[in-house]
DNA sequence: ATTAAAATATGATATTTATCATCTTCATTT
DNA sequence: AAATGAAGATGATAAATATCATATTTTAAT
């Protein structure tokens, strides 16, 4: 309905290392057995966001997936355009081609409207900032309470 | 982004026929042609759609799907429910089994606001109130300028 | 009655997305 | 240096979505 399950994966686990706080290494298979996710899946994932540099990572032993302050301060929009695409949020609602504020669909100004609104949202809320709602219980992760 | 394609295709469909006025029997090839979309995907999808009441169907020689009042003054939302399903203006943004207001995701608030937003205008869109801008040129359904 | 033109029903194929599995590379500890 | 445990790369499989194709049923005109 919103995002790609690739994108909630992402976003999850970003937010997890995000908890586990600075450059705390945690591999592959903690975070997909905490977050309940495929872990196998969850590790491609992971690669597209190192690879924007969005996720850390060290290999070998000890190794894992972590954030710095640098990682933390992105913007979660970062993350959602690394996995989804620069342009989930300018494709018409409706599916025509060239849809656009001079030539719109009949449903263009209501989803733009909306849409801005959410994207507004996510370029100004930083991967840290989930942190301290889910350390204070008022946010959760996973169906599981707490980790 | 939101809609899967036979929704969007859906929408499409039942205002092209909202266009044609009152009983006029269109067949799946001229809507297809018109709206630039695979004709046989389309059938099934208006099928659906007929099933649920929301658009009309006659068969044989000079057959073809129509709206009446009754149709024409349906919300968009149903629409959008009878392809993509009820639920898909639940199901939480970041794909966690038992969010909700009591315990929510991350962004749980963020998406409900976007997500009540629309559906707040679906359902008080009728399918025939989308004519009359599409007549004036103001809306457009297809590439194409006019039909 | 026959025929033609439409929707309906159903199944096969293709494409995309998600999942599973395996092998390689690398860093750290011993 | 060797062994271990992690990410990284790649490919195979499964599932969901979209598309293509065809046979059947129905209606209306002739």
């Amino acid at each position: 309905m919103f995002f790609s399950k690739s994108c909630e994966y992402a976003l999850k686990a970003t937010m997890y290392l995000a908890k586990q706080g600075d450059n705390k290494r945690v591999g592959i298979k903690v975070i997909a057995r905490d977050l309940n996710l495929p872990a196998d899946y969850l590790n491609k994932v992971l690669q597209i966001l190192v690879k924007h540099k969005l996720v850390l990572s060290s290999k070998g032993r000890y190794g894992g997936f972590y954030l710095t302050k640098n990682e933390l301060n992105k913007s979660l929009l970062k993350i959602v355009k690394a996995i989804d695409g620069k342009d989930i949020f300018n494709r018409c609602g409706m599916g025509i081609e060239n849809c656009s504020g001079e030539k719109p669909c009949p449903l263009h100004n209501d989803i733009k409207a909306y849409r801005d609104n959410i994207l507004f949202v996510l370029s100004n809320k930083s991967v840290a900032s989930t942190t301290s709602q889910i350390n204070n219980g008022v946010t959760f992760l996973s169906k599981k309470v707490q980790m």
